[in-house]
DNA sequence: GTGAACTTTCAGGAATTCCTGAAAATTAGA
DNA sequence: TCTAATTTTCAGGAATTCCTGAAAGTTCAC
């Protein structure tokens, strides 16, 4: 491995980290590495900054194109394949859910919706149903919101998670509410408040 | 392996699912059996329905315990040890969002803090120290949010989920207001809007 | 259409993780 | 303290995942 102490730190964490979820050590390392690096890097330049064989970067290359992780690009006069991260952070954690959700979550929830049609034959497997209706309501609760807010622009959503739960308080506040200046608000039925 | 239809589809669900992530098959299985489960099971219990060795029961158990997602309790009269899951399903996500905290981000976060006190020695390792600088706002920004809202009760958790980016409507609207009913909220530096 | 530059595939060995059975340890009652 | 019930440990075999080198495939310039 050939590369400044602190790329190194990162890029060895992310790989250890990366083994911990689903992705292998070296797809990690390269994930790391790409995200630190200032101009895109073509297979050639992980091989050797990394240190392991080409074919298992073209590997990992295409597992990372395959999430959406990195993108390529070509640069005028050079053959090879370029490839970069997103510059914007947030980007990434937007096509990680998206991705999860399509790989995870979706599968779960039909699997569930299926459980749920089926006809109990014992208590037992009555409970079982009912817990399975409380986990896919949670489910669907989270990702629906989840990619609510995920519509929403960077910058309003840096501010909604600043906020954090006191954005409560002005939400409770809502129903209190005499006189709105500006009137933007729709007005909904009215929900019991906690 | 000895379960009726339906469980029988979960537990096996979860068992592929915790491969994806970090756990073993047969532990996802495990907390796939104990979470349907109407009452408590014993080691014995799940060996005979999930058909593997009482010892790979034992280590499952061990690290589902660790991880804190099983509990473990007695019957009178009886000295085999029962687990379980808890009830309510939003102190499972508590839990697993502490535990993932605990074991996943902060170490990664004390890796980046490291990183941001050295003194780069090239341009490269600049970039490289402005991207972990990134990454580490942003991991802050989302944990503290986390840890935030996970204190609110239940139902209102559930409110301001149901809510999502809709909040944000009113909470725009904050800044325009100019009569309060209650006048609960503190006056806080108007923040540039998005 | 040929050849050089570059990328991908894939069989199989290496490394890792998983799981088991046997044995040791723990516990509670007598 | 002894014994039987129960749980835990752990060495090593089984299964899985990872990684490599060699070969095949692709692409572009000429």
């Amino acid at each position: 491995m050939n590369l400044p102490p602190l790329t190194q730190s990162f890029v060895l964490h992310f790989g250890e980290m990366g083994s911990r979820w689903g992705i292998s050590r070296t797809v990690g390392q390269i994930y790391a590495l790409l995200f630190l690096a200032e101009n895109p890097l073509n297979a050639d330049d992980i091989t050797e900054k990394l240190g392991f064989s080409r074919s298992n970067v073209s590997m990992g290359l295409k597992e990372l194109t395959s999430w959406r992780l990195v993108k390529l690009q070509h640069k005028p006069g050079d053959r090879r394949e370029y490839f970069s991260t997103p510059e914007d952070i947030w980007e990434i954690v937007r096509i990680l859910a998206e991705e999860r959700r399509k790989r995870e979550i979706d599968p779960t929830l039909s699997m569930l919706r299926q459980a749920l049609v089926e006809t109990p034959a014992t208590p037992g497997e009555r409970h079982a149903q009912d817990r399975m209706a409380e986990m896919h309501g949670l489910i669907e609760l989270i990702t629906r919101w989840s990619e609510d807010i995920q519509k929403l622009e960077t910058e309003t959503l840096i501010q909604l998670l600043e906020v954090g739960s006191k954005v409560q308080k002005v939400f409770e506040m809502k129903d209190r509410l005499k006189v709105v200046a500006g009137g933007k608000l729709r007005r909904r039925p009215r929900t019991e408040g906690q």
